[in-house]
DNA sequence: AGTATATGTTCCGTGTTTAGACAAAATCTT
DNA sequence: AAGATTTTGTCTAAACACGGAACATATACT
């Protein structure tokens, strides 16, 4: 039951339903193609004509192709099939991230072509630009059967301002108000989009073609790496609020008498459960400070600490724990005041879900409000999939299935 | 941008975008009466004639009337004014609270005729029920000139599954699971909707008619008295989540090491700031356990301790700075979660809103992570605008004004 | 009284869904 | 092998909506 405001409304027009129908009917190839005009006009339920209709549309905006006839089920004549054109066209994901940065080439739909190569990450952000129009450039040469790039899109670890592409503040890069986007789209005579990586990994399970569970309800992208990054997605809609900075449960406290976080803060969440609080735990000392680092601290990982942990190092296990009942405690904040459908969760602790789960479950039941919430669903996201990847990629590919904005 | 569900979608039909612009034509009238037809047609930056069409099915369907012809301001033809209906028509609000429950007649504007009355709340399901019945029916009798009672809500304090009509919990009611819209429905002959009173706070807020900030973005209700309820919108809609729970941020925490909380867990938001919290601070005792009251902890109220604060008593005021403190702590989970446009705030601590309001903003500033998030909107809703009452009115007069759903 | 201007209605054109007929193409039956 | 059946895709007419403009009505100004 939503109302209408008053001072910003979008009067059907004419062809407002065509535009809506039609946006239904790309969404429905994409989502069950190969699919025929008819198999189209059942799901929607209209008639055959009307779905023809569209059809012919997004053949004319080369939206779509016929393809092969297909196989007759029964009998009568034999369905042409149609599928989302994501021929000649592709799309480039770059994930920034404190140390290095990753770049993948995809087709329309978010399938991957070739592989993700990296870099290490340059802190300057012309040196950084330059580096990356050159990447970019060399990787579109590369694949050149792929066709011609759409749109880059690129997910940056701190708040942005997706509108003006300016990256507002990196913390972890030194970035402070910085455009990334024109002088990168003026580099490689493309259009470029930036968003912060937590959203941009809610936006990859959002417009990922498998699961749909994103497109109704509440649903959150919890990643945890040096920080902690999150996406809500509300009614098939990412959450940004004002700011686009909405989503920061990571600063949201888990006692504010408790450590020193990056933010300036004490006790935020993420001082509990980043990957240099859970390492930090292992080492028995603060590793945030600027403080000298010895070898092996400096070069020592989350997952190498997990390995560990498998091993039977004590100690490890006890920090992996320590992380785990946090990051439960933690997610009952974001059970509370979301009561999500489901809970996606990324980044390098998930490599020891199996060993942690049920820690992390107790302690998100230790405050959850009722006895569903503490079932809410949990769902990891390995990182072959590449959650910021795809992420970056949908914020060129999705705005074309996007639904119009009516009433 | 949103993304539509493959599985859950609405195709347009020929009737839709009549019904889209029939309800932002109403919506119009609401916001703008009195207005004409030729006002409409160039508010909605439409025909005249089609404008005139909507308003003939509005009419027809007896939800807007011709008024009076209005005084020309320049020259030509005076235009007839259009009004919303709300004549013969009226709406009850009900607000169960653990001590009294209130009840209160509008008009289908949500407009109060008359005074609100109240009562004091018996917690037997049973014995309530059959009160209600009586009050309602004696309320309306009372105000015969009003009409017929289109619906009545009711906003209760606890888990409500309004689809249901139950309430599935409700703690200081020592309700768990009772149908509570059937039996009042069954008794008063007149359709009854309810709802959780952090949410009806919100929902006040957004279909009042003066306001229009919550109708787009993200606002927040911050009502705080025995517990403290919250109520969400996004984009003009509550935020409800998968079991009507969302918004629960009082049982976010500030210290995980905290004061038990009456929801079993430690450290809440509400264990810090609700009214019993502020008063044990001042009397120096846990006021919520079930221990031996003497005569004054038992009637000395919030309002009390505010007084006696601003009369001079040191101890009065340390209560309540520490609370607005807290208060503030806690708003900047909200900000950094949502990153709201506004946030409201209802409850007898406001009435010391002069005296707290900057330590309320120094606690918010201390953990907002960015500056426009310390500046976040902050605006008092005095108890006597009743938002409790007037979200429950807005249960049942709201739905005729929403948008309807497409895509 | 005549002109100008604003309101509200009416009519027609265009675009879109709805309903149904029809041709094309494949399988099954005889 | 020929006809019946079934499914796909196209096409046409009707119903309904917005888009645009003309027209009647009503008021104020000259």
């Amino acid at each position: 039951m939503r109302k209408i405001n008053p001072h910003d409304f979008k009067v059907a027009r004419r062809g407002t339903s065509r535009t809506i129908n039609r946006q239904i009917a790309l969404n429905l190839i994409r989502a069950h193609q190969p699919v025929s005009r008819a198999d189209l006009a059942r799901l929607m339920n209209v008639r055959r004509g009307v779905a023809s209709l569209l059809v012919s549309e997004l053949l004319d905006e080369a939206l779509i192709f016929e393809g092969a006839v297909g196989e007759a089920v029964g009998r009568g004549r034999r369905p042409t099939f149609l599928y989302i054109d994501s021929r000649q066209r592709c799309v480039v994901g770059v994930d920034i991230r404190a140390s290095r940065t990753y770049i993948m080439v995809t087709d329309l739909m978010g399938r991957q072509l070739g592989v993700v190569s990296s870099f290490q990450t340059n802190r300057d952000i012309g040196v950084l630009t330059q580096e990356l129009s050159r990447r970019i450039k060399q990787v579109l040469a590369d694949y050149k059967e792929v066709g011609a790039c759409e749109g880059v899109g690129v997910a940056v670890p701190g708040m942005v301002d997706p509108a003006a592409g300016r990256v507002v503040h990196a913390p972890t890069l030194s970035w402070r108000d910085v455009n990334l986007r024109d002088p990168l789209a003026a580099a490689i005579g493309i259009p470029v989009h930036i968003e912060n990586s937590g959203k941009a990994c809610a936006l990859a399970q959002l417009w990922a073609t498998r699961s749909d569970v994103m497109a109704s309800g509440i649903s959150v992208f919890v990643s945890v790496s040096d920080g902690v990054g999150i996406g809500v997605v509300v009614n098939g809609e990412l959450l940004r609020g004002r700011h686009n900075t909405a989503g920061e449960f990571g600063h949201v406290p888990l006692s504010i008498d408790g450590p020193r976080c990056s933010c300036g803060a004490t006790g935020c969440w993420e001082s509990y459960i980043s990957n240099i609080a859970t390492l930090s735990r292992y080492f028995g000392r603060d590793l945030a400070g600027s403080g000298p680092h010895d070898a092996e601290t400096a070069t020592f990982s989350v997952e190498d600490l997990i390995a560990r942990a498998r091993a039977g190092d004590p100690k490890a296990l006890a920090a992996v724990n320590s992380t785990a009942r946090y990051l439960g405690l933690g997610l009952s904040s974001i059970i509370n005041a979301l009561d999500p459908v489901r809970i996606y969760i990324g980044g390098e602790i998930t490599t020891a879900w199996s060993l942690i789960e049920p820690i992390v479950r107790s302690g998100l039941r230790e405050r959850t409000l009722t006895d569903f919430g503490g079932n809410t669903e949990i769902h990891v996201v390995p990182a072959e999939e590449h959650p910021r990847l795809r992420g970056a990629v949908a914020l060129v590919a999705a705005p074309a299935f996007a639904a119009p904005m009516v009433a």
